[in-house]
DNA sequence: TATGGCTATGATACCGGTTACAAGGTTGCA
DNA sequence: TGCAACCTTGTAACCGGTATCATAGCCATA
């Protein structure tokens, strides 16, 4: 009688000795069920039932050689635009037979190595990081595992990485240059931090050498935004418009806007970069600069499609921003 | 020589052949260093780096019998509410060595089975999805693979997988009663589709049978929150409140009240299911039943870590609701 | 009847690690 | 000197699949 209610877990050779074939044809029934009389794989079949067999995925990969994993190091899940990122980048790994697995590093590149290493551990076969600067450990890991590896949400022609985003500098450029065409003279720059965080670094750098223009440090929250705001109608009351390096600035910053009662744009101007779905929708609806984010998650996941499966290292890679003029500025 | 610029990659063997040591003392210094000759120690890494030598995932774990993979099926990470759940999945299992493969399902059950699917053939240990609404595929999936399965986001004592969740009916009961409490009586309860979506459709459930109250169902997204707005002050102008069963809907709602120059609280109050990070920062800061994704997410993890480490099944877990009174009713 | 070409299946080497067991070389102590 | 205990290291079996090659059985054609 078949075991049905058996302990461990049955292997190939187990299904080969229940249904009285041999592993070969049970392999076969497995992967090229055709090529197998349909009494026989009826018999494999029930006996594959019957021990609840599972094949192992371990071994089928020693075999291939491909694990059929990427992973992605991102800095957080909390800010949609990653999480927009991701979620193209998964859907369109899955439509290549790719599965993603994702791993947060807080925005510290110590994180990220020790990470990475878990991520070769599990047999990742690609890995994708968010930006340029990452540790000497992480480099060295992917030098030593030779490991094919994409840089995202940066652009960088001659990276030692291949690079698939944006121009960070020009976003920031490109929101300035309409602020100023707005006949704005007097801007606050709302950011966040710029420590171990190139993306927010590129942005800033872009507009440092311009008179005229404050910048205000603040966390990258929603609430750091609106914090912002508060200080910045305190210290800086001159200013006519905010240029938020993020839209998560920009919401949050529109909302103590609208709390202190602060007309929007006609007191003050409110110009955000990435194009957060809330931003289309919010009242007033907030210009900024858009980061295709999902863009760059299929042009990602099919620069690493290429590269595992056909071991094509892909070009660099430069996304356009757009200026997407809404209500706020 | 070392031929540090071979093509194929290197195995054990090939370390064993170039260090002059056997493939049973180079598995030595990769796993109980301690145990082997500081001089051989040494040869042997030298070997390890000139090869370029990285041990194969897929052959360890066809010893060990184990990935330290697990997967998670969430509708979408475009809803902050599964970003915050998978961020803080994500950082637990990683702290018990185990790493996260994400899939989404767009809410369709029979991709749900199919990205199962694929999340077995990787070699997943576990599985997480969200919700109890499966197909008959996905449960013959994890009933003949005997998967370690958790259901999130919605708690069911007897439910054929153990469930880590909250009420969403009990989330939603609470807010209307909040609202009665206000003296509203002319309720709109805004909720997104609720077919292959049971959280929802519990939520919604809850308040069928009382009077005075209009259904709206509308998209799952700050747009549809806006048009339900719209649409509603429109046919209903007697409403007095808004009871949203997404956060998500909660803000596209506010929004457009803005829009229109409806007060909130005054002319028309407003309350949430979620707590997503927005709603409390928002202007006015919205009312709303936290859902403790967060929470879930460590609690999930722990069960999954639990299960697959020590055979353990989990007890389902309830996790409480909290009503969170803010300005927006 | 012999020969060729199929189809269906089996035996077994192999992938790249881990690990049980064996064994050689020291060292320690009676 | 004799033998045990220990420290290192090696040999080979094993994990659970895949894939190559061999072979048995069958039908068709010459």
């Amino acid at each position: 009688m078949t075991d049905t209610g058996s302990k461990k877990k049955a292997n190939l050779r187990d299904v080969a000795r229940e249904s009285g074939f041999s592993v070969a044809t049970v392999s076969r029934v497995l992967n090229t069920p055709d090529i197998v009389n349909a009494t026989t794989r009826k018999a494999v079949q029930a006996a594959i039932d019957a021990l609840h067999f599972v094949p192992s995925a371990a071994a089928r990969s020693i075999n291939s050689g491909r694990s059929h994993v990427v992973g992605a190091l991102v800095p957080t899940l909390d800010n949609a635009i990653f999480s927009k990122f991701l979620g193209a980048l998964e859907a369109k790994l899955s439509a290549h037979g790719l599965s993603l697995v994702v791993a947060t590093t807080g925005g510290d590149p110590d994180v990220e190595a020790q990470k990475a290493q878990g991520l070769v551990d599990i047999g990742a076969e690609a890995l994708c990081v968010s930006g340029v600067t990452h540790s000497p450990e992480f480099d060295h890991l992917v030098a030593r595992t030779r490991m094919p590896t994409i840089a995202t949400s940066f652009y960088q022609e001659d990276y030692r990485y291949p690079t698939i985003g944006y121009d960070n500098a020009g976003a920031s450029r490109k929101a300035l240059e309409f602020l100023w065409t707005k006949g704005h003279i007097h801007i606050a720059v709302l950011h966040g931090p710029t420590e171990q965080n190139d993306r927010m670094h590129a942005r800033l750098s872009a507009l440092q050498e311009h008179e005229n223009i404050i910048n205000f440090k603040t966390e990258m929250t929603f609430a750091g935004g609106g914090e912002a705001v508060s200080a910045l109608l305190r210290s800086a009351p001159h200013i006519t418009a905010i240029l938020c390096l993020s839209d998560v600035l920009a919401l949050g910053a529109s909302f103590e806007l609208h709390r202190r009662k602060v007309q929007i744009p006609d007191q003050m101007s409110l110009i955000g970069i990435d194009d957060l779905p809330s931003s289309a929708c919010a009242f007033p609806a907030i210009t900024t600069v858009r980061l295709p984010a999902h863009e760059m998650g299929i042009l990602t996941a099919d620069a690493i499609a290429q590269w595992v499966e056909q071991d094509a290292v892909p070009e660099p890679r430069l996304i356009d921003t757009t200026l997407i003029i809404r209500e706020s500025a």
